[in-house]
DNA sequence: TTAATAAATCAATATAATTTGATTAACAAC
DNA sequence: GTTGTTAATCAAATTATATTGATTTATTAA
């Protein structure tokens, strides 16, 4: 019986460290408007975010591989292109019907 | 109309920067776990969450006023006592039904 | 009044995250 | 080939957060 116990604080353990990577990608502001940026225009290569967000290419490089680790923004390589978009079910996953304008897609409300 | 996408981007900047705190609150692991603790047990001193934790007074005191100034648990002083019991109004509107077992109140999966 | 308890705060340290500018690797166009 | 472009990575500096142990304030009990 206290083996199932301590089984069980170890997983729960693993699930709030899971969730604490997810929700550490969320809290930047400047994270929550890339991915703002990304739900608006659908898929969007690096070149075309900096103009928009305003942000140095190695800064905004820094942020996408933190949102694209904690895996709320998918990639997808072209060429010398990188890819991203937003991954849709991993953010309907973790977050309120009330985020539907911000990071869901167009028509959603 | 410039006027008015500015102060569109100045209030959408705004939106970012509130639940920027919000997810800040929620991106560490002990403090999860304290909400849990809260979830499953409706109010607690401090003194009685300290234990099940396994965390000094100071530490907990700082997490606990992290989570309270975001608005996702709240206070009650009673003579000596301060009294904590989650926000759930304010998580429900923050997180998806996903999260219904860990930080919601008990019955609702 | 004195002693004990609850919890917040403080200052110092330690740890972690972010920013910056430069460099690198991979590819494309000429 | 050489040149220009895209985007990732690196090391150093900066900034933000968390931890620790001690102190303080308020309250209660003896």
């Amino acid at each position: 019986m206290d083996i199932k116990i301590a089984l069980e604080d170890v997983s729960l353990d693993l699930l709030f460290e899971k969730y604490e990577g997810k929700f550490k990608a969320l809290a930047d502001k400047k994270r929550l408007h890339i991915l703002n940026i990304l739900t608006q225009n659908g898929s969007m290569c690096v070149c075309d975010i900096e103009p928009i967000i305003e942000m140095t290419q190695s800064k905004l490089s820094y942020h996408l591989k933190i949102l694209l680790d904690a895996g709320l923004i998918e990639k997808e390589a072209r060429g010398t292109w990188s890819y991203y978009h937003v991954n849709q079910k991993e953010l309907n996953a973790l977050l309120s019907e009330q985020f539907c304008c911000l990071f869901k897609p167009p028509g959603c409300c």
